[in-house]
DNA sequence: TATATTATGTTATAACATAACAATTAGCAA
DNA sequence: TTGCTAATTGTTATGTTATAACATAATATA
């Protein structure tokens, strides 16, 4: 039975020998980590749980780079707002990888990943470029309840 | 000769007095600091200007309260996908504070402060409640470059 | 196989932020 | 005014996030 960390694993890796990349043996284990998370995790939090999931040591430089390189090869994302991690949630799918907008529960940490429509984005676009200023990231963090916790709250 | 800093730090004492906070002399420094920056400042950089302007001391521990006492007044923002800190640039005007929205250029760190239309970022905010999520902020930082840089580059 | 490049290991340190408790100051009621 | 309370600031220690600098190991390829 192949779950879908496995089939984003295989996905990767094709990905990347296709691209000239070299996901090497530690820089998937990290990989893996984030795509078993439940939520963002700190360069740290990756350290820790690398030690436990795979008795072998990490130091925090390497989980830096290792980190660095897989924004690269746009298998993982940054969420600047918190200086925390996880792996891009369209890895296995066919998409075209455009820039990310995340949605960030304050209240369970969970993210979700979306994609606004190309016609809002294009209006977002629009009207700030009409300053004179030319976007280099269109990644979106916007923070809020989610659902699940709203639905929660008001039991 | 007053100037718009001045005004800025009367309409700030005012404005606290009027709602019962108390802005004191080093909260005062320290937006006075932040007003005449050209740029944000990180914490550490406040710090060490105010030991400048000043003359007098100022723990780091006490600029992070400082700057959340200002924060929380609406005096001012926190940009946090550089972990730095401004004045609001709306102090001195008439305006609604209105949640706000930074274009930040990765060249010269400039930030403008702009607010987008409310017709745009109501067609976000209902764009992103359709998905359940509500949002409770509507700071955005967007990255990119100024036009002034711009221009520095296609001389 | 030699060698150049890339990746990882290691140590130290910079940069950003908060916890915990003490001392001081300001606001206010008796 | 005095004494009480709450808010502010001081102080020290420590936690968290991130990078610099240089050494060693692995890999690609001429």
């Amino acid at each position: 039975m192949t779950n879908k960390i496995d089939i984003s694993l295989q996905k990767a890796q094709s990905e990347c020998s296709r691209t000239g990349l070299r996901l090497t043996d530690k820089r998937c284990k990290v990989l893996k980590i984030l795509l078993q998370a439940a939520e963002p995790l700190s360069a740290y939090d990756i350290v820790d749980q690398f030690k436990q999931v795979f008795a072998e040591s990490l130091s925090a430089m390497s989980a830096y780079r290792m980190l660095d390189f897989l924004m690269q090869a746009n298998l993982v994302h940054k969420l600047e707002t918190s200086n925390q991690y996880l792996a891009c949630s369209h890895i296995s799918c066919e998409h075209n990888h455009e820039l990310p907008q995340f949605l960030i529960c304050d209240q369970c940490h969970t993210v979700k990943e979306i994609g606004l429509s190309k016609q809002l984005l294009k209006e977002l676009r629009g009207s700030i470029e009409s300053t004179g200023f030319v976007l280099s990231s269109q990644q979106l963090e916007l923070h809020g309840v989610c659902e699940a916790c709203r639905a929660k709250q008001s039991e």
